[in-house]
DNA sequence: CATGAATGAGTATTCATTCAT
DNA sequence: TATGAATGAATACTCATTCAT
């Protein structure tokens, strides 16, 4: 029998790998759906599961529990949000200039490409249980790290010195709280995705204008 | 009638309503220390009844539901953070000082001698059910709205104007934001009391310096 | 205002307390009523809400879950057969007689009148969960126990020895493991009820010579 | 048909089969040791195919159901145990000494070697459905039967009468109550397996008093 | 024969809310 | 006003069983 002969099995189980992925986005994605509409308690794991075509046990078989749905797609959220950020700063190296692309990627392609990731990462993933709290801290953790190093590389590259010590972190806490506030106001409260490519704009310049406010000897 | 007759039960109709008052104060204390201790959909109507010394029923009788305990509280807790920013702006009117000090007031102040009131206000109010949600909405709009008018005098006041029309409504939601996430990070999260009266200090400078970004003759 | 005015409430009071204990016999007798026809695991806390004329919600007001169900049951019946048989005992002190009078009780008195507590006690308490297993063993040491001291006074007043220092220990194993293989022989499986009276005659005279069997110095 | 020609396949049908009982024994052994080890219920249908490293689909292959596999062990047991007490009986046939051997056979070989054979036959097969419940009955009614034929021998071989026409039913069914609480209580409760020896034979001695008790016209 | 993903009925438990006293 | 017993709808989660591959 030829190889192709052995190979049978193997795309079999591969071609289940791929639906058993494709059933874990599925679900994924109806929870996300129903979670950003409804909210994480006022949705039930049997509406997930209608909504994902799928039986209730199949919904355990792929998650733990219905708090494991949140944590993953918040973790989902923010690696995604993170990746977008570090491509941003990777173009512009250790300037200024990669800020504002941050800033500029999170306003016209996170918030207006994926609304509900917003919702889903600043607002549905507060105060939800000990353990979602936790991940939640741990993930925002991680982006205002990454935020602190790429100040810290701007500092270093621009040969200026910040307020003190504790400033790069300080000033990453502040732009993430610029990024969700504005992101919610605009996107999810006032439904003025049009305005938040005018009000993002400024927005980054009012952080610029807060990193340069606290450098010294300029 | 005689006025004996007459003031007795006024006295004690005084009495019965100071009583009722702080029944209800006794309520929404107890409530304010398990949400933040617990989180709102972890703390049972029990609960809270058993803290605050009286019976479910009682709770009942001063709240009409579990969710007006919870808008109560965060309208109390808004309230108090109006008053204290709109005294802070008043004591330094139309001048950037003004901002100056209400940030001031809202680290050394408001985060620091109640951090349950920050928690309340900025965590657990979010995403709980319709109701509670569209309230939260109203008081943030209402801070924001407060802000905005602020840096409105600071235009009008100094001759300078901003970028744009809606610069005023922008700045002052990237204000709330750099406020309530510096006030989690330092403050709920890493329990830095003692660093969120520096962190607050270059808060406030960044705040100035993004104002200052944004306008334009100066 | 004469005393009985003072009274009212207490008879209200008092009345309530009634009721509440009402109450708590009803649901109790309920669940012991299915546990013995459908056994434990057959039966859902619905179906006992039901034959208690109660909601579940009251059921877990007065039963902490189902297991303690059945943990209060295994205790009442427990007591109820300890009393039976003490009272047994304390007839005929110190004396053979005292054992035989035990036997009869059990077969003629508790046996007949309440099938029920027998399959409770002997059957349905098996095996359900590691805590149900834990009081299970304690009530059966307790009426081990019992019979043992029983044992040791029949020895020390009739100026008797046994085999061993562990026989009286030994032999109210035996006696137990008569009385509820007897009882669960003839009531449970066979329903031969009247066959019980002189299995049970038969059965005491069995356990009377057996205990005689381990005397030595007659 | 050349005789290699048959035997190959024949070779393979051996292999197979003897793959298949180790498998169903397997399966089994897995199953007794969780049963014993956690409760009939407490245990799932993947643990026990996790613990003999087969899948699901597999138990379910050899094995209707569950129920089966308890109803399985139980029938294992009971044969095994049947064969124990009919192999003491033979050795003296139709005398108490076989009564005697019976007993120790039974507190000295299957007590000590298979303490988990004693709780699936005496704890975990009680109560569960009315199947297993049907089945359990069954395999009482069986040793208690093979009981009572070895007593009837030794009355006719000894020229003796019992006290009533039912006595050697009771007085087997008395000596299984016996044997099966001595077992739980020194083997299954106190972890005593050492005093199950000195226990087991003083159990024996009351046993045998308990039997000649009955006896008239000796 | 073996696999393990999928099913979905079944159930214990919680808790906001009501209301007779 | 105050109580707290009673309610029952709502829901997360389990697990024996099936069946396409």
């Amino acid at each position: 029998m030829p190889v192709t002969g052995a190979k049978k099995p193997a795309r079999t189980a591969l071609r289940r790998q791929r639906e058993k992925e494709q059933r874990h986005e599925t679900i994924l994605g109806a929870a996300e759906t129903l979670f950003v509409k409804k909210g994480y308690h006022q949705t039930s794991l049997e509406e997930i599961a209608e909504a994902a075509e799928v039986s209730v046990g199949t919904v355990y078989f792929y998650f733990k529990n219905k708090e494991e749905l949140l944590i993953s797609l918040m973790q989902k959220v923010g690696a995604h949000l993170r990746v977008m950020l570090q491509e941003a700063f990777l173009k512009k190296q250790g300037t200024m200039e990669g800020i504002v692309e941050a800033g500029t990627v999170f306003f016209q392609d996170f918030c207006r490409s994926h609304p509900g990731h917003a919702s889903i990462f600043f607002r549905e993933s507060g105060g939800r249980s000990a353990r979602v709290e936790t991940e939640r801290k741990r993930l925002y953790v991680k982006l205002i790290s990454d935020l602190e190093k790429a100040l810290v590389r701007v500092r270093s590259e621009t040969g200026t010195t910040y307020l003190s010590a504790g400033s790069e972190e300080l000033m990453a806490v502040c732009i993430l709280g610029i990024y969700e506030r504005v992101a919610e106001y605009y996107l999810l409260w006032h439904d003025r995705a049009d305005d938040i490519t005018e009000a993002g704009r400024e927005a980054v310049a009012f952080t610029v204008a807060g990193i340069q406010g606290l450098m010294t000897g300029r």
